[in-house]
RNA sequence: GGCGCAUUAGUCUAGUUGGCCUAGGACGCCGCCCUCUCAAGGCGGAGAUCGCGGGUUCGAAUCCCGCAUGCGCUACCA
């Protein structure tokens, strides 16, 4: 079994084409077949080499390798179709000789003769003759489809500046690295009795071809920038992991069975196939994708965790790259949040006040106004100031008692102390927090914030 | 216009040969519980006459026909 990606380097790879990918590897891998990587560079005023480049990284990134590519070569080469050119046209000229294509030099939808024999002046593309009759195949998601020929026109095979067409290439590189499914978008649906054509023309069988849904927007339009973010890059950015994307893209537009939602790579290789591929275009859905970010991350353990928190806190100027300590620290704190993000962006902001210092955010001064929050913070910074060591489980029994005795609710006895050693009144649990704050920079917290508490009377 | 494909709640879907579907699960939404904040988790709830209209059948989301809507192709783009 051999399948293949074959994106068109005109930008950075498309979250819908990163999903067409991910189907293509999960075939071949789950069945032992080979996966292929394929540039469809024949549009050469719009592909460029950095864009070559960002796709692989970002099939890289999701997990997608590939056993034959434009890097690393393989026995079907070369993997560029602007290195393939003379192969199109030996193809087209071959088609020509046994009559199955012939030369035409009309303008577009021009009423020609050429195809009786009679070419017209000026240069000569090459069309492939369409006869009459029915093409008719069984799409492995879509099932049986069949068109009449009588609605397919001669299209063109070779330009007359001697490059392929899209057509052509495909159905040449297919059938010359004997690529056996093709699984694409449904918008191909209708291009598929062309190329069928051609294949025969070539005396070659057809690969099983499966068309999966397009995804659409929100609005059920196809997905484009006004949607939101459609580069895949992005969302390694905005701080999703590929073990959600790929969850993601599997189930959009297939199916496990009736409950299952989490998965894994192995789950997902381990269950994989067409027949369960549904038909209906699937809405983007950044609520779920989220969701499901945060559950891979639960589920992350907590050094892999902290090793990609790693970039971000670097980004947010929290930490160094590769400093050692702040890792340390990273790693303790990972427990204290890894259920409290849902994407790996969100983790500098909870953890800052670990990094540097901290004052109270302005908007929650009104928890430290008044008797009550001073007499807490005072108390707090004298029951602290002894305990030892300064561990979460005794500043937890040290704090609740000061709570009890001062006839307060827990609640309205920690806010203050909240604010006071991480900044907001929104943060990680307050004794774990406190004990990776450490002693000394606690108790000078909460300090500062009894002065200020003292001033605001 | 022609041709093709699709059509289960706001969204992703289960439903493979018609009856166990008074349509299951998940996201989102609402409520309760847990609780040091926020999450996470638990429990419960609202939300789908299975696009519409005809058939076939004792019985249809599941089969047939028509219609509507959406999308795709109809390029010397891919």
């Amino acid at each position: 079994m051999r399948l293949r990606f074959a994106p068109s380097p005109t930008g950075y790879l498309h979250i819908g084409s990163a999903r067409t990918a991910l189907y293509n590897w999960l075939l071949a891998r789950s069945a032992g077949g080979t996966f292929i990587l394929r540039i469809e560079d024949t549009d050469r005023s719009r592909s460029t080499e950095e864009a070559i480049l960002a796709i692989m990284e970002d099939l890289r990134w999701l997990g997608l390798d590939w056993d034959e590519g434009p890097d690393v070569g393989g026995p079907y080469g070369p993997y560029r179709q602007t290195e393939r050119m003379d192969i199109y046209r030996r193809a087209a000229e071959g088609l020509l000789e046994e009559g199955k294509a012939y030369r035409c030099g009309c303008r577009t939808g021009e009423k020609c003769r050429c195809r009786e024999g009679r070419p017209s002046e000026g240069p000569q593309a090459i069309r492939f003759r369409v006869e009459e009759g029915e093409t008719a195949f069984d799409d492995a998601i879509m099932g049986p489809i069949s068109f009449d020929n009588s609605s397919i026109e001669d299209f063109v095979l070779l330009r007359s500046d001697g490059t392929a067409t899209y057509h052509l290439a495909v159905v040449v590189d297919d059938v010359s690295m004997a690529v056996t499914h093709v699984i694409r978008g449904a918008d191909h649906i209708s291009n598929t009795p062309k190329q069928i054509l051609l294949y025969r023309a070539l005396g070659k069988e057809p690969p099983v071809f499966a068309h999966m849904p397009l995804t659409v927007g929100s609005d059920g339009k196809p997905l484009s920038k006004r949607h939101g973010d459609v580069a895949l890059s992005r969302y390694r950015e905005l701080g999703f992991l590929p073990e959600a994307m790929i969850n993601y893209f599997a189930l959009l537009g297939w199916s496990l069975d009736d409950s299952t939602t989490i998965m894994d790579r192995r789950t997902l290789l381990a269950n994989f196939s067409l027949d369960r591929v549904s038909r209906n275009p699937g809405n983007w859905d950044m609520n779920k994708l989220t969701w499901m970010n945060g559950q891979h991350i639960m589920r992350l353990d907590g050094d892999d965790l902290a090793a990609r928190l790693e970039p971000f806190m670097v980004g947010a100027g929290l930490m160094s790259s590769g400093d050692r300590d702040s890792m340390k620290l990273l790693e303790r704190a990972v427990p204290l949040i890894r259920e409290r993000i849902k994407l790996l962006s969100e983790a500098p902001a909870l953890l800052a006040f670990l990094f540097r210092e901290v004052s109270p955010e302005t908007s929650s001064l009104e928890l430290i106004k008044g008797e009550a929050p001073l007499r807490v913070l005072e108390e707090a910074e004298r029951r602290l100031a002894s305990l030892e060591p300064f561990a979460a489980p005794l500043i937890e029994e040290a704090l609740r008692g000061m709570a009890a005795e001062m006839g307060m609710k827990p609640r309205d006895a920690f806010q203050p102390l909240r604010l006071a050693v991480t900044g907001s009144r929104v943060s990680p649990p307050l004794f774990e927090s406190m004990e990776l704050v450490g002693k000394e920079r606690c108790l000078k917290r909460i300090r500062r914030v009894r002065d200020l508490a003292r001033e605001l009377g």
